[in-house]
Formats: C-alpha cells, structure tokens, sequence
RNA sequence: CGGAAAGUAGCUUAACUUGGCAGAGCACGUGGUUUGGGACCAUGAGGUUGCAGGUUCAAAUCCUGUCUUUCCGACCA
C-alpha cells in the first residue's frame, strides 16, 4: 500500500536522482520541453517561483541603488574580441547570427551568452569623470549558450537571469561592491530558498573568462553534488582598458574605471527542487512558494463545508498566496498527493467533523505531521508553521552539508572519500593548477571555492604534499 | 564533442524476433453516484507508429539516413 502510487508516477529519489529531478519538473508543472532543443516552456507554476525570487532581489538591489536597464539581445564579433580571455571562455558556445531577411550580413551578431562587452562598450560611452561614477546598472534578461548536453532549468541553453555591471573609481569600491552583492546572494539564497551555503572565492582556474576574481555561493543538493547558486566578479581594469572605458581622476589624470558584474539565473529553481524535494515530490521554500496554503475541503455537498472553506480562504489570503482547491472529479486523497508532488507547504483540510468542533487540520509537507487547530487560531498557527517549516528545511539542507562534508589529508584518503560520500571535502591546497586538475581526473570534483571561512586543518597539500596554506572546498558538480 | 540507450494516443506501454485491419491501462469529454490518503458505473473521443527515403503486393515491424530525448564522460551558470 505505502507510496506504491508516488512510485507510479515519480522516479524513487534515491533509484535514479537525475530522472527525479526530471519527472519533478514536469510532473509538478514547473516547465516543459519544447521543440526547441535545449530550450524549455517555463509553465506559470514555475514562473511564479522566478517571480516570487525576483520581486525580493530587485528590492534588495534597489536598497543599495542598482537601477535596472536594458542592453541588446545581439552583440556585434568585434566587441566580443576585445578580451582575449573572456572570448576564449564564451566563443565555443556562442550562437552567431549571420543573415537577415535574405541578407547576408558583412559582420556576425552574436546573441548574447552574457552582455560585459556590449555594456562596457556603453560605459566607455557614458563616462567622462570621476564624478559620473559608480554606475551602478541591473538587466533582467535571457542569454544563450550552445550547451550540447542541457537539463531543464539547471542547463538549458537559453535562460533567463539578472546580470548586474558597476564601474568604480577605485579599485576599492568596486571590490567592496563585488562583497556587497555576494552578501545579497547570500541572503536570497539561505533566507528565502531555505539552503545554506558556503561563500568563498573562486581558485584561478575556475574563475569567470576575463575577472581578476570571482566569488561564489556554493551549496549542496540532494545527491550530494554542489551546484554554484550565484556568482560575483571583479574585473580590476580587465574590461575597461580594452573597452576604453576611461575618466579624469581627481587628480586630472585619465584613469580606467574598476568595474565589477554578478548574476544569478533561473538555474536556482533548478537548486530549490534539488536541495529539497523527496519522494513525494517538490518541497518550495514557503516565502517563494507560488502557493503557499492550498484549502481542501472533505466532502463538499454535505452541511456548510463549502462556505466555511470559502471563509477560511478570505480569512488566510488577505496574509498569504492561498489556494481553494473546490475540483469536483477529484477525491481528497488524489487532490493531498498533487499538492504534495507540487510542494505546497501546508495543507488544510476541513470536512463536516472539523467544522462541527470549529477546528481544521493543517498537514506540514516538511515533515507531513498533522495539526489540529481552532479556527479562531488559524492566522496564529499558519504564520508560527510557515516560519518553522523555513527553519526545519534550512536545517534538514544544513545537516546534510555537514554530513556530507569531510576532511581529507592525502590524495588516496580523499578519492576513497569522494568515492564514498559523495559530497565536499575540506582539503589544503598548495595553490597549483596542476594538483586541481590531478584531482580532477581522479575523482571528477573540482575546486568549488576558498572559503572565507578558512581554516588550517594541516601544512600540506592534500595532492602533491609540498607546503599548502589555503583551505579549498572539493566537489563534483552540477 | 566522445560512449550508451530509447522514440507507437497527453502518459506508461503491447504488437517488432518470424512484415498481413495498431491493442490496452491511466489521463481526457459527457451523464450519474461519490468524497477524511490517488473513488465507481455507463458512455465517448483520441494514431500519418519522431521525420525522410529505400526494399516489398503489403512496413510500427526489415534497411539507410536524420532529428529529438535520456543516461555516463569532457565543457559551462
């Protein structure tokens, strides 16, 4: 009898993770493929998550005084040579178009995969002094990147993000700005998506084609696995001397401006159905969830179940994203299991025995546990729950990272370990390229960062064994 | 881009080996009975078997090509 039915229609979540997640996404309604390869259908429940997290960070960008903007989707070839390392890092998936109507153009227009180049090429523009600076500028947009394998949301080859540009007149600012607005991603990512992370920076090798450096909030999934959540990077003079963006200093001096991006993707849908989904399917984060209390009223012909339903819905939507779910073909228990399998955090029922006590039962979808409550106490209750099942599903993510996290002193300890655990090791590093990419090749993790939090667990590196005195985070990744 | 697998109704699939009217379950429409963990009865609709070509009297079935999806690697957010 037990889940024989969720079997049916989801891949068990430990059987096959990655044909989970898929069956999630569609099966929930969150996207669907298209006849576009490698391009999806974002359906409204899945739009509204984007939405939900949306509306929260231009708030908080529009509190440290990002403005929004909006630069071409198409970018002419020879903007996108003019950083050598950023046109190696991009042109293998860059899609060129190369006619229009039936004319063959003289210069290619890439679309873009991200818009440093054509927004720099504006900024050289639009500065003239120092008193022009900072530009602090925002788009909401899509870019395109020819991957050859894609995922639904995790790796589609267009999807939607927000790519912020400042340009600085020190180095310190603009450095200070590439913190600030990791902190930003920070917060979004733990206090609204209910997933703990480590802040770190990004070694040489992983770094963003054409930053001095880029930082990174990394978390853990389900599997185990890391998936980088949001990026921010400081380009130092690296764009604005190609890009001739340049001004007159307090000094009279022309001087290049320190510019700095950050972004963050649709691909953090992608982590919120990783980090937290189980076997009866989705689990949202209830401060983005598109619905956050759905109403299933029991047995609604008989008494007045129908009106005390429709009361508690004007009642809870005026505070909260409320759902009245009055579908007739369906019986309670089919209506329990969709909501569950589209993750809505808390279920009520009420059928003619609550209403005859003035009670009704609130169902947790964190952890299914059942609440009985009055009704007068209904506002009371949902506020404390929501809270708590925020706080029980950041926790349950957070036990799994430090389960999941592990120590390794030596290259043989740290493959058996990888190997095992299947999560992040805490390991020194010596600083060179040749130990990440020996590591890599062993155990396909990768350096996930150097976190701020660093810690001396011993003085040698953990692949060659020569002295080492930076702590880095390993990890496979998605 | 390398390795593997799969495409038949919205979904899961049968028929393919050995060529001969493409069948079922779920989902869907309609009428009714139901409703506290995936209800039931009746009835109805739904197919260019991924696409293109070839072999054949005849192709879902055999052959060739192609596209797409999934999985494992490499690459990336």
């Amino acid at each position: 009898m037990k889940d024989k039915n969720f079997v049916k229609e989801i891949t068990n979540i430990d059987d096959d993770f990655a044909k989970w997640y898929t069956d999630i996404v569609i099966k929930a309604g969150l996207a669907d493929y298209t006849d576009t390869k490698g391009c999806i259908a974002i359906k409204p429940y899945g739009y509204e998550i984007w939405e939900n997290i949306q509306k929260y960070i231009d708030n908080e960008f529009k509190k440290v005084n990002i403005k929004n903007t909006y630069f071409p989707l198409l970018i002419p070839e020879n903007l996108l040579q003019k950083e050598k390392d950023h046109v190696k890092g991009f042109a293998p998936e860059v899609a060129w178009v190369t006619q229009g109507g039936e004319e063959k153009l003289e210069e290619r227009l890439c679309i873009r995969p991200t818009s440093e180049t054509i927004i720099s090429t504006m900024y050289s523009k639009w500065l003239n002094s120092w008193r022009d600076l900072p530009f602090l500028y925002n788009q909401w947009c899509n870019v395109l990147r020819w991957e050859k394998e894609t995922r639904p949301f995790l790796r589609s080859r267009e999807f939607l993000w927000q790519e912020g540009h400042t340009i600085h007149e020190t180095a310190k600012e603009a450095q200070e700005r590439t913190l600030q607005m990791l902190d930003i991603y920070d917060d979004v990512v733990q206090n609204l998506l209910a997933i703990p992370t480590i802040k770190g920076i990004k070694t040489e090798k992983e770094k963003f084609a054409g930053a001095d450096s880029t930082y990174t909030i990394e978390t853990m999934m389900y599997d185990g696995k890391a998936l980088q959540t949001a990026t921010s990077h400081y380009f130092g003079q690296n764009f604005s001397i190609p890009f001739n963006i340049k001004f007159k200093n307090r000094k009279e001096e022309e001087e290049y401006a320190y510019q700095t991006s950050w972004g963050i993707s649709t691909r953090l849908i992608g982590g919120i159905i990783m980090a937290h989904g189980d076997n009866r399917g989705l689990k949202i984060p209830p401060k983005i969830a598109p619905i956050q209390i759905v109403i299933v009223p029991i047995a609604m012909h008989k008494e007045n179940v129908k009106e005390k339903s429709e009361e508690l819905y004007n009642v809870l939507n005026t505070n909260y994203r409320t759902y009245l779910d009055t579908r007739d073909q369906y019986t309670p228990g089919y209506k329990f299991n969709d909501w569950e399998m589209k993750g809505v955090p808390i279920r009520i029922e009420i059928g003619p025995r609550d209403i005859e006590n003035n009670e009704c039962i609130i169902v947790r979808r964190d952890t299914n546990e059942k609440i009985v409550t009055k009704i007068d106490k209904i506002v009371e209750t949902i506020k404390n729950t929501l809270e708590d099942i925020h706080k029980n599903m950041y926790n349950q993510c957070k036990k799994r990272l430090e389960e999941k996290t592990t120590t390794a002193y030596n290259l043989d300890e740290f493959i058996n370990k990888m190997n095992e655990n299947q999560g992040f090791i805490k390991a020194m590093w010596c600083g060179s390229e040749e130990c990440e990419n020996k590591i890599k090749e062993l155990t396909s993790a990768k350096s996930r960062c150097l976190p701020f939090n660093q810690e001396k667990i011993s003085d040698t590196c953990v692949c060659c064994g020569k002295k080492a005195d930076k702590l880095v985070i390993w990890g496979r990744q998605y």
